[in-house]
DNA sequence: ATTATTGTATTAAGCTACTAATACAATAAT
DNA sequence: ATTATTGTATTAGTAGCTTAATACAATAAT
């Protein structure tokens, strides 16, 4: 991955971003160490605060958890990063869906849609 | 419509979004004449500035045309606005596909799901 | 015990963006 | 000609973001 970043937002919510996608693809795995906030900070960069600020976005989430020296773990509990999984597919599909509606869309012509971008993708 | 904002975006921009929805919608039809730029900042709540700037937008974006004194109008060219409908449906789509991609859903399990999720709404 | 590593907290500075208040410019209406 | 309406520009204040520089706290490593 790369840590481009865009300028409508914040940096350390896309840092957030894409360290919780980063866990959901299991590239961080449940359990495994994230490296330092200052090596992570120069990985991608930025500063370590901007780090630390998106590092404790995920603590927030359950997705991480901090240990004083011994570095910071992504969750063991498995069924916290495959619920946030569910939640951003589901809340993904949804706000699609959403703004097919809001534009006139019926349920089935969203639906045809959908399946029009999939086969010419 | 609402005029609701969310704190995370400048309020501008969520202004712009809603604007163009209406218009999208046919709520403000091709060709008609938007209220004044006061009016619609009283009517959202907003700072008329701020509604200045989400017009400004809408104009850059081909939507909206301002006529001195005379009020500011729809565009009468309603391939711009059906093109613009065209885009906001497609990028959903996009962005929704993309995330679901980058979820490690394939194109089958995403068709399914979005089938599940039109069903159960 | 000492040292190195790691997370956390604090303070400050520069910068940008958003909002607000007000003034200006142009013209339609009278 | 005057007035009211409308879009636009200017200025300023506030807040948030990013970076930077340090300092502190806890504990793993030695």
């Amino acid at each position: 991955m790369d840590w481009t970043f865009t300028e409508d937002r914040p940096i350390w919510q896309q840092l957030a971003e894409q360290l919780t996608l980063r866990i959901l693809k299991g590239e961080y795995p449940s359990g495994s160490r994230l490296p330092p906030v200052r090596e992570l900070a120069a990985l991608a960069g930025v500063n370590p605060n901007t780090m630390q600020r998106a590092l404790a976005q995920l603590e927030q989430d359950g997705l991480a958890v901090a240990n004083r020296t011994s570095g910071r773990t992504v969750t063991e509990d498995g069924e916290v990063i495959r619920r946030a999984r569910r939640e951003r597919a589901k809340s993904a599909v949804a706000g699609c869906l959403r703004i097919l509606e809001e534009l006139g869309y019926t349920k089935a012509d969203a639906l045809v849609y959908v399946k029009e971008e999939l086969s010419h993708e």
